[in-house]
Formats: structure tokens, C-alpha cells, sequence
RNA sequence: GGCAUCGUGGCCGAGUGGCUAGGCACAGCUCUGCAAAAGCUUGUACAGCGGUUCGAAUCCGCUCGAUGCCUCCA
């Protein structure tokens, strides 16, 4: 029997703002759309962010042993900087003309840039990564359909969707908690020239001028699609017009997503998704990452140490690590000071995982483990508390370190459900990864240490401490720590 | 200006009506040749003011502050 009849899963559903029990369209399955990124630039910290709580739901949802189709979209069609003007130029083709080189190649190498990032941070490949350049045809037939059911016009070799009509029969604005009312006495003069009939509508294709490089020919004459039609019609077309979760970050909740379901309800009639989430921002010097504003960081500056916000490189698996201890929908604030003291939970948590193959088990059990494996679950069941499931592994730790110490005693059957738990939630689930060397040199090195450490139990045998304390400085110097137990020493390598 | 979210001990960060979150840092003890690691113990924090309640960090109101969206952004 499949893992989730076990369990059940609460979601927080941005829709509804409530959180509610997860049931899939399909029992078994599941349905997951998140948009991805658009590639004219470097991905930076604050874009994994969101694709690493997507990919803990992803491995939790798979982990509850559903059968999950998540697909995560490459926007590779450049919208216009300024959607109003009509002049404004997109973010790709600029890119291009800055470098000299096709739009395409910009897509390419910032397509493979997001690939070797997000590898680098252990995400799972998402079941489909459809392009928006690879969709155009069904994008122009979800306007026609749009245009037929009169919830958009033409003006000009341009389609725009019609906010106001579409709000007599709908309600535009429910997912962002806005009302069409507020944001029409709000908004300014429309500029003279505009093509709109209000403020409030937005393009669904945009007729190209004549230096536009990314042009395709429709029914209105050449031009691209709006920056909101991809994800409607590549969502639509691999999970169906109704699926279960979609996903995003919180800066995509207005106008994107809420123009998705309006494009999805003026041309199949229905709501398109279930549950919608959102990921919250990561920001550093309390200020949101942004591309255009300049204030975020790229992952390998990280890796590399080469920035101007940290003080030392932080391994893939240690900024995993600190974003899994905040809860994806808060906002979280990247500093030096918190990623030191992540660094250090991480390790202990590792090198306590390290010890689990070698405890011994006990004729009984003075730790109540199927409760804490159940806390686990409990955890994440709450809308993927990944904190809360960080803190509850954390006791795990302090078992092996009983254990070890033989302070407390487990069956060997309670053992396994500790180990087994431990490496589904910490590898499977929160996907960190144990920073494994090669493990030809690993084998080899860890031969050399334990030489080392017989040598050094010789000498404080014999109370030449000059020897060894000078064994266990150098390697601590090395990185390598040896740690004296009951059970003799052990050594980790940070 | 409009809409929304948030304000928790030295730092990060959970928690939403009564019961220890957790991590890092700090202190004491145990262990140790000395350390480190680990274990044990201690911290009485919830922006301010007022209200509801037997009881509020948690609900309501106001004030102050921060952030996000309202234009491309994960």
C-alpha cells in the first residue's frame, strides 16, 4: 500500500490562504506545474531558492510514493521590459544585441548555466522542462480560443485580454486578495498612444516591429506571444485544464499567476489549478534578490568564496542546508553569521549520520523511535515544514550520539527504523548530500588516518603527549578532526 | 497612495490560546593526560499600547517599524 494513504498531507494554498488536506484530481497522482526562469542572465541565489522548495516538495510528494509529473517551464521568449510603452525592447534580444550574438545563444548558455547550478545544489530534473519558444502553436490557439469566447480583442496586429469584461462573469484578482475596482482608481493615465482599452489588460501577443529578432506569424501578423501564455499552455497541455499544484515565487502571484487563471478560465471555462503555492523571497541586507536591481549573488561566487558578502566559499549541500531550516513561504535573509552557524549544524548532523553504521544494537529500546519517526512525518505533512523536520532530526542526532556513547540502547530493529528514516528525510527528502569524496581516495585516506590515529594511541601510551598532540593538530590543521570516544576515535573530514 | 505579509531570547529561525521548538554562540558540569567531540544542565524571548479570555507570543483594535506586490523578476 502506497506510503500516502498513511499520511496525511496539509497544504497552504495561497487561493484560499488556508491550509487545507492535500487530495490529488487522480488518486496517485500528481500534477505539479512551477514556472521556471527566463534565461537571459546567470541564475542567482534567490531563483534556487524557489526551485530547491519546490524540489523538497517534488522529493516528498515522490517519497510519499505518489506518481508525480512536475513540470518546470524555460522561458525562452524575451518580454518586453515595459509591457505599456510597446517600445521597450525584450530582455533576450537586448542581451543579444549587447553581446553580438543570437538570441539563441543567450538562451543556451544561460539554459545550461540554471542546469549545472541547480545540479550543483542536488535538485532532481523535473519530469518535463517544456520551452515556450517549443510552444508558440498551442499559445496562438489558446488566443483564438480567448478571442471566440470575447474575453480579448485585436488592436493593431496585437491581442490583449479584456481584464474588465472577463470580470462580469469572473472574479479577476482572487488568487492576489485585489479588486478590479481598487486597481482601476489607482492606476494613472493611460499613456496616449496605448493600444489597450484599460490599464488593467494585458497582451496575449504583441504585434513585432520590424527589428524585432523573435517573431512568429499568427493569424495577427508576425509578432510573440505575452509573457503570461506560456505556462497556461504548457501546463495545460501536459497536466490537463484542472492540476493540482502550481508553483511559483511570491513575485509571480500578481499579475502572472492571477493572469494565468484568467486566460485559463476565459478559454476552458475552469480554474486550472487545485492548490497554489508560493515561495517566499530570499534577501540579503534585508532587500529582496533581483536580477535588475543588482542585489543578489550567484551560486558559485558562493562556492567560491569570491564575493563581498562572505567571509569564507560555503559547499552546495551547506546553502541547502540553511535554506531547508526556514519554511518556504517565509522570507529568508542571507548573511554571512547565518550560514557559519548553518555550516556547523550541518556537519554535526553529518558526521552523527556518519556514525549510524557503526552503533550497536541492544537486547532493548529506551528511545521511543517509531514516535519520532512519526514527528518526522508529522513535519512535513504540515505544509513541508522543513524547519520543524530539521529540529525533530536534530533529536535523531542526539540518539546516535547516545548510542555511541552507550547511553541508550536500541533493538536492532528500532535501529534500522532510525537509520532508514534518517537517510530518507536528510538525503531523499530534504536532498543534502554528504560531501563524499572519491571514494577510491576516500578508502585510501581513511586508511592513512586510522594509521595515524594507532600511531598517536602509541604514544599517548607511553605519554609522549609531545607526539601526539602534534598528530592531532596537524590534521585538525588539515581539516581532519579526531574525536576520542569510548568506543575509540573517529575522525571527520570538513 | 492602494493591497498584502511580517516584527520571537546575542544571531538565525519554528510555533498560533494553557505544555522545552531547533541550530549557532555563551556559561557550568561529566568525560579527557590536556583538548576537541559528545552527553547533561541553565537561559523565562515574543515591537509598543489597549481590549477579549480563567489564561495570549498566539484572537481583536490602534500605533510604530520592516518587507513584498501594484512595471520585468523565483
Amino acid at each position: 500500500m502506497a506510503l500516502y494513504r498513511d499520511q496525511q498531507l496539509k497544504i497552504y494554498n495561497s487561493l484560499t490562504g488556508q491550509k487545507e488536506v492535500f487530495k490529488p484530481i487522480n488518486e496517485g497522482h500528481v500534477g505539479m506545474y512551477v514556472c521556471g526562469p527566463t534565461v537571459y542572465s546567470n541564475v542567482h541565489l534567490g531563483n534556487c531558492r524557489t526551485f530547491m522548495s519546490f524540489d523538497m516538495i517534488f522529493r516528498y510528494l515522490k517519497h510519499l510514493e505518489y506518481k508525480v509529473r512536475y513540470v518546470r517551464n524555460i522561458t525562452d521568449a524575451g518580454h518586453l521590459e515595459d509591457d505599456d510603452a510597446g517600445e521597450g525592447e525584450d530582455k533576450i534580444a537586448k542581451k543579444a544585441r549587447l553581446e553580438q550574438i543570437e538570441p539563441m545563444e543567450v538562451v543556451q548558455r544561460y539554459t545550461v548555466d540554471f542546469h549545472n547550478i541547480l545540479q550543483k545544489f542536488n535538485l532532481l530534473p523535473p519530469s518535463i522542462e517544456p520551452t515556450a519558444t517549443g510552444h508558440i502553436i498551442e499559445q496562438i490557439e489558446i488566443i483564438k480560443e480567448i478571442l471566440e469566447k470575447g474575453f480579448a480583442y485585436e488592436t493593431n496586429g496585437s491581442v490583449y485580454f479584456d481584464v474588465l469584461t472577463f470580470n462580469k462573469s469572473h472574479e479577476y484578482g482572487k488568487l492576489s486578495g485585489r479588486k478590479l475596482e481598487d486597481m482601476i482608481s489607482n492606476t494613472r493615465e493611460l499613456t496616449a498612444q496605448d493600444e489597450k482599452r484599460n490599464p488593467q489588460d494585458f497582451a496575449l501577443w504583441k504585434k513585432a516591429e520590424p527589428q524585432h529578432i523573435m517573431r512568429w506569424p499568427s493569424p495577427w501578423g508576425d509578432g510573440f506571444p505575452g509573457w503570461h501564455l506560456e505556462c497556461t499552455a504548457m501546463s495545460t497541455k501536459y497536466l490537463g485544464e484542472t492540476f493540482d499544484i502550481h508553483g511559483g515565487g511570491m513575485d509571480l502571484k500578481f499579475p502572472h499567476h492571477e493572469c494565468e487563471i484568467a486566460q485559463s478560465e476565459a478559454s476552458t471555462g475552469q480554474s486550472p489549478v487545485r492548490y497554489w503555492l508560493h515561495a517566499n523571497m530570499l534577501t540579503m541586507n534585508g532587500k529582496k534578490m533581483s536580477k535588475s536591481t543588482g542585489n543578489n549573488i550567484l551560486p558559485n561566487e558562493i562556492f567560491s568564496g569570491e564575493n563581498d558578502q562572505l567571509s569564507k566559499p560555503f559547499s552546495p549541500a551547506v546553502v541547502r542546508f540553511f535554506m531547508m531550516q526556514a519554511h518556504y513561504t517565509s522570507i529568508l535573509d542571507l548573511s554571512d553569521e547565518a550560514l557559519l552557524a548553518s555550516e556547523k549544524g550541518y556537519q554535526r548532523l553529518m558526521d552523527a549520520i556518519g556514525l549510524m553504521d557503526s552503533l550497536v544494537t541492544g537486547k532493548t529500546s529506551d528511545l521511543n523511535i517509531q514516535d519520532w519517526r512519526k514527528r518526522c512525518y508529522d513535519a512535513m505533512n504540515d505544509d513541508f515544514n522543513s524547519p520543524v523536520l530539521i529540529a525533530v532530526l536534530f533529536e535523531g542526532v542526539k540518539y546516535i550520539n547516545q548510542l555511541r556513547e552507550g547511553k541508550a540502547s536500541l533493538t536492532e530493529e528500532d535501529l534500522n527504523v532510525l537509520k532508514k528514516t534518517m537517510n530518507d528525510f536528510v538525503f531523499d527528502i530534504l536532498g543534502l548530500e554528504s560531501q563524499a569524496q572519491d571514494s577510491a581516495i576516500s578508502e585510501k585516506l581513511s586508511g592513512v588516518v586510522s594509521l595515524l590515529i594507532q600511531m598517536r594511541n602509541e604514544a599517548r601510551a607511553s605519554k609522549d603527549f609531545a607526539t601526539s598532540d602534534k598528530i592531532r593538530d596537524e590534521l585538525s590543521a588539515m581539516g581532519i578532526q579526531l574525536m576520542d570516544g569510548k568506543e575509540g576515535t573517529t575522525f571527520s573530514i570538513s
